[in-house]
DNA sequence: TTCACCGAAAGTGTATACAAAAAGTCGATT
DNA sequence: AATCGACTTTTTGTATACACTTTCGGTGAA
């Protein structure tokens, strides 16, 4: 394969952990990974560093780098944040609100719908978590954009190997719904939705353990 | 000096940075601080490439890095974040307040009364900061306090450089107030006085912008 | 059979070497 | 005197080398 800058390796990895074939608790060895992307362990080295950062990975010192495994608790707590944040932005968002913002909204809906009738699964889940994103972005604050983008890339590891479509479906209609609420200006509604909608995505996952794959070649090519 | 390790770097450059001994702006040149440190520059980068996620320097490719040098903009939306995240942790703290965690917020007041009689402007903005995450640990969301904790020091490097003594007694002052009424379990009371102790926070920041200085090892030993 | 121990193999952690890019220098030209 | 440009120096980016730790396989004794 050609060499290929860090950013590419962590998007590569992310993608593969994202999309589940990597499972959670495998080896990521980094002679593996170099001679995979062509380049050296440097390389590869500061690409599991970030990847540990963003929580995807575990590195353990002297013994490597490892497809994070986020408990249930852990979930449960980002969930937790996310309602804080979000509550609280659904509101900002309500009392700053402006038909262009309103209709950006909307559009993005629109391209959920067409994502969801499509069969890939990971690009399902990373269009139904913009929409969250787009929002802080609509209100201007990059800050809570980037922390929300986080956020919600941390747990696209629980969320996107464990939701089902009919799931995905669900907070599709939901993501509907808030935009209506929005929209008509209505604060105590639009906030209410959005913690409810939260709640149902982290009702809705399960947390059945799969075995890792060690097979990391197969899982990238 | 004697060899260090990563973190021994990152705490170190951390703290000089947030003691203002190195100016927003400062080269940090990777062979003056792997000298410095008495360790290879591959140690340095990893420190550097740590300190840029926390957002206390800037990475620019291929020429170097430099200290932070954040903006108003960007205060205000971090300042915006943090009381989205801290009214709702005010909020569910009140709900489930107990005896015991009361009283630890309470003896961690005490502990600032006696850091504010102290010189050390650094272990004092550090104590202000950390009744914040001190909150968030006793909910028991520990995604929660390290996000706080992170957002605390990214701007920790305008807090710390521009808030003044009296603004700091101020700071101290409110946190009183604020677990008086989560004490008495007044949660409307509570939510207002986190909410107003932020803004009080926000506006009492100044933005000179002083000279970078690049003597890099001067400011380190 | 099972457990412990030893040695080989593999993998990570750090330092160093080399290549590429940026910054600085100095002189020539306008 | 100011500016452009080629050369030199410095600094960053990547690869490689080596030391040290962990892991794995096997041998022998209980």
């Amino acid at each position: 394969m050609e060499p290929s800058t860090t950013d590419a390796i962590v998007q590569a990895l992310t993608k593969a952990i994202v999309d589940h074939r990597l499972h959670p608790g495998t080896k990521l060895a980094e002679q593996k990974l170099a001679d995979h992307f062509g380049v050296s362990r440097t390389l590869v080295r500061q690409a599991l560093f970030q990847l540990s950062q963003n929580r995807l990975i575990r590195l353990e010192p002297a013994r490597g780098a490892f497809v994070a495994t986020p408990s249930v608790e852990e979930a449960r707590q980002v969930f937790a944040v996310r309602r804080m944040l979000e509550v609280e932005m659904t509101r900002a968002f309500v009392r700053a609100a402006t038909p262009a913002r309103i209709k950006a909204l909307k559009a993005h809906v629109k391209q959920e719908q067409a994502a969801l009738e499509g069969q890939d699964a990971s690009s399902r889940v990373e269009l139904l978590g913009d929409f969250h994103v787009r929002m802080a972005e609509l209100m201007g604050n990059e800050v809570l954009a980037q922390l929300l983008g986080e956020l919600i890339s941390r747990c696209a590891l629980i969320t996107l190997m464990y939701q089902s479509q009919k799931a995905a479906q669900h907070s599709h209609e939901e993501h509907g719904e808030i935009v209506k609420a929005l929209a008509a200006g209505d604060e105590a509604l639009a906030v209410r939705l959005m913690d409810e909608h939260l709640l149902h995505v982290e009702a809705n996952l399960s947390f059945e353990r799969k075995l890792p794959s060690n097979d990391i070649s197969m899982a990238l090519s």
